[in-house]
DNA sequence: GAATAAATTGTTTTT
DNA sequence: CAATTTATTC
């Protein structure tokens, strides 16, 4: 059995708090899942029967791992809980009783691509041009307007009425008679439609209020309007909810998260508890002090000091790059230092801003040789070749999913082309029909050849609804690959691509077979179902020995022994795009927060004086949120001082561009550049290395006793090339050469008096 | 209808 | 700049 001792004061109150409403404010790392998972146990140890609880998360990694502590603390498992995200408890709900609101319970779920699809076929069947109107951009209207819990109709009364908010609402009201037909809800509409049926139908919400008699909610600070709603629906008459949360961490605002949900939540339930928890457990002294300074610049936060017992652990690590890929090389070089000092490449994450950044890293970290993984990129599901499995077993369980037939109906190729699927939409809308039902009876006006192939195709489909019944969810797949010839149209191909695909249609079938054996319900649906609603970074039992690459919004949650966070630039982060509205700004501030607050025991930050991105180069002064960090906490990488004043005081070299000069060509060659799988593009456009160094007079005058500076085994800082270890000083005077190894780029070696080096350790 | 060339476009974050 | 969409040609 548990015991309550272990926990501290306010997290033991916030354990043993178990009737009505309690707000538990928790601080980053201030072991917030160790309170509710407590408290979970502590319910049930209280004789709250499992299935009257009630926990939802915001990741199904988070839902996993409270649901493996709280089997851990009472001993034994749980089964009858409901712990899952809003969307996969809410498509639990919908599946038994979605019939009563007017769709059947074998509904397919539209991810993002889907839904713009249909925006698009919307628009083009409006006759709107879809430049003036991207599908994209009505999608994320009619996505604010769901987690608003507005109806196409309500959100135009709300808006303007300019003849542009019009179009969009004939696109919207069409879209949503589009998904209806299809039998479809959209990311969205797994709450909206929840709500829709909890308001339409009182006995169903009834029914849920018995049930759920203790309800949890977890990173309160994210959930938006609907799920406010869905939430305060439920416990009303019992009010026994309890959210937990951190209004430093909002982050999803952009999403349509609302940050008053939390702020407002003693408003809401004046009667609420309300729970602090304020000692950090993760981070050092010095960590934390930068995250609340930072935080600090943010205004109508609620009350709240973090604060920890642990050592100041060492300075934060400063540095400022020449460009990004200067800053790559030095995040090798200490993730390259970290792993020797007993980190492993798993306690390390480096984040970022945008995934566009993530190009420069992952390939210094390629050469460099460490082993990485990045997260929150394209998702695997989202691969083509998944998708076209995905689709077909879409249209089997679903034959009403329009967009799932045209994307398979001619994948892979079997000559029905756009004209014949032309003819086929507009006889399914002229008998407002599926366009299943479509390939089932062809409209007479087709000629022979065409329909011969559509005849071919629905009896392929019809075999393949035949075969499903009995068998198994991989062998059922494996048989949908071998029959559609979904593996076989690569045959012959010997391309890397091809075969990649090929491979990945093999771990898919994998995937689904591991489904299948661990799932309680290892159905066709059911793994649909998962498919829709997991991400990547959900997938777990991935190798730990790999380093982490990925944005900031995606580490929320996670912590590692040492965190990096590249590129924190004015413009980049925070964002331009931000830059105008004070409420986004503190938006990025918070996600900064969030960031330093990754980290345990080691925080690099990092910055470039001139980045390439998006084909544009950016001079962008240091982020605002750097000089909200005291100098006393940041280490600079080039000086080795805490105090910036110093700073100035460094050789110009050191410190600037240096001023131009036009080398000879024949240079080039000496500077060895050119490296293996290198773009030559790339060497020739490094401004201030091509174009050359201006030695300094310090430099100059120590010529003669340079050769002594340097020692193999020193660590050396390389204006261009970064950090790297010195292997042989040699030859004499102006000859002197030194050769020094950069994990990035290998060896190389430069003249000692004209080399912009400098020493940052001694062997 | 398919393969290739040309043009366009997008780049914040994602359950 | 790269990746995707569209136009062109066979």
């Amino acid at each position: 059995m548990f015991d309550l001792n272990a926990l501290n004061p306010m997290q033991r109150k916030a354990a043993e708090t178990l009737e009505g409403p309690v707000l538990i404010l928790a601080g980053a790392g201030s072991g917030k899942t160790r309170a509710l998972t407590y408290r979970i146990a502590n319910l049930i140890a209280h004789g709250i029967p499992p299935y009257a609880i009630l926990a939802l998360t915001f990741t199904n990694k988070a839902a996993k791992e409270m649901k493996n502590r709280i089997e851990q603390l009472i001993g034994s498992e749980v089964t009858d809980m409901w712990v899952g995200t809003f969307h996969s408890i809410c498509v639990r709900i919908l599946r038994r009783d979605i019939e009563k609101i007017g769709y059947s319970r074998s509904f397919t779920i539209y991810d993002e691509d889907d839904s713009v699809k249909v925006c698009r076929e919307s628009l083009k069947e409006l006759d709107i041009d879809d430049k003036t109107l991207p599908p994209k951009e009505v999608r994320r209207y009619i996505s604010d307007a769901k987690n608003k819990m507005l109806t196409a109709d309500e959100w135009f009364a709300k808006g303007p009425k300019d003849y542009r908010c019009q179009r969009i609402h004939d696109v919207f009201v069409r879209y949503e008679a589009k998904l209806k037909n299809a039998n479809a809800l959209d990311f969205d509409d797994l709450l909206f439609k929840t709500l829709q049926l909890f308001v339409d139908h009182p006995p169903v919400l009834d029914y849920y209020r018995r049930k759920f008699k203790y309800i949890h909610v977890d990173e309160y600070q994210d959930t938006n309007q609907t799920q406010y709603q869905l939430v305060r629906l439920l416990s009303m008459t019992n009010r026994n909810l309890c959210v937990v949360g951190d209004d430093d961490q909002s982050i999803y605002g952009w999403r349509g998260a609302d940050i008053h949900n939390i702020l407002d939540f003693e408003k809401d339930y004046p009667e609420a508890a309300v729970i602090k928890l304020e000692q950090n457990y993760r981070s050092t002294a010095n960590i934390l002090d930068a995250a609340n300074q930072v935080i600090a610049h943010n205004s109508g936060r609620k009350e709240k000091t973090l604060w920890t017992e642990t050592a100041p652990g060492e300075s934060i690590l400063l540095f400022r790059a020449g460009d990004e890929r200067e800053e790559a090389a030095w995040v090798c070089e200490r993730v390259k230092q970290l792993h020797e000092k007993q980190y492993a490449y798993s306690d390390i994450a480096v984040l970022y801003r945008t995934h566009a950044q993530s190009r420069v890293l992952e390939e210094m970290l390629t050469r460099a040789g460490i082993p990485y993984k990045t997260f929150g990129g394209p998702r695997f599901y989202d691969r083509k070749e998944i998708k076209d499995i995905l689709a077909y077993l879409r249209l089997l369980v679903n034959h009403d999913d329009n967009v799932s037939l045209e994307r398979i109906i001619n994948t892979p190729r079997r000559s029905i082309g756009d004209s014949t699927v032309d003819a086929l939409r507009e006889h399914a809308l002229m008998l407002h029909q599926s366009l299943y039902d479509s390939v089932r009876t062809p409209p007479e006006s087709l000629s022979s050849r065409p329909r011969k192939c559509i005849q071919d195709f629905y009896t392929l489909m019809e075999g393949l609804e035949k075969e499903r019944n009995g068998m198994p969810l991989g062998d059922f797949m494996q048989l949908v690959v071998d029959k559609t010839g979904l593996i076989s149209q690569f045959k012959g191909e010997t391309s890397e691509e091809n075969l990649e695909r090929i491979q990945n249609m093999k771990e898919f079938i994998g995937a689904a077979r591991q489904f299948a054996n661990e799932s309680e319900e290892p159905t066709l649906e059911a793994f649909l179902e998962n498919v829709a609603l997991v991400t990547d970074l959900d997938r777990e039992g991935e190798a730990p020995q790999y380093l982490t690459l990925m944005t900031l919004h995606s580490a929320k949650g996670l912590e590692y022994r040492a965190v990096f966070i590249a590129g924190l630039e004015e413009g980049l982060f925070p964002n331009n795009r931000s830059a105008s509205d004070p409420e986004r700004l503190e938006e990025e501030r918070r996600l900064c927060y969030v960031g330093i607050t990754r980290a345990k025991e080691r925080l690099f930050l990092s910055y470039a004086k001139r980045r390439n991105l998006y084909n544009e180069i950016m001079h962008n002064e240091r982020s605002r949120f750097l000089r909200e960090i005291p100098d006393r906490l940041l280490l600079d990488q080039w000086t080795g001082v805490h105090d910036r004043a110093l700073a100035a005081s460094t050789p110009a070299w050191k410190r600037e561009t240096p001023p131009r000069m036009d080398f000879p060509k024949a240079r080039k060659p000496n500077l060895s550049f050119g490296t293996p799988g290198m773009k030559q593009k790339g060497v020739l456009n490094i401004p201030g290395v091509t174009k050359g160094f201006v030695p300094s007079k310090v430099r100059e005058a120590e010529n003669g006793t340079l050769k002594m500076l340097f020692s193999p085994g020193d660590s050396v800082l390389h204006r261009k090339f970064g950090e790297g270890k010195v292997l042989e000083v040699f030859g004499n005077g102006s000859d002197a050469r030194i050769r020094i190894f950069f994990t990035a780029y290998g060896e190389k070696i430069f003249s000692l008096s004209m080399a912009p080096i400098v020493k940052i350790e001694t062997h």
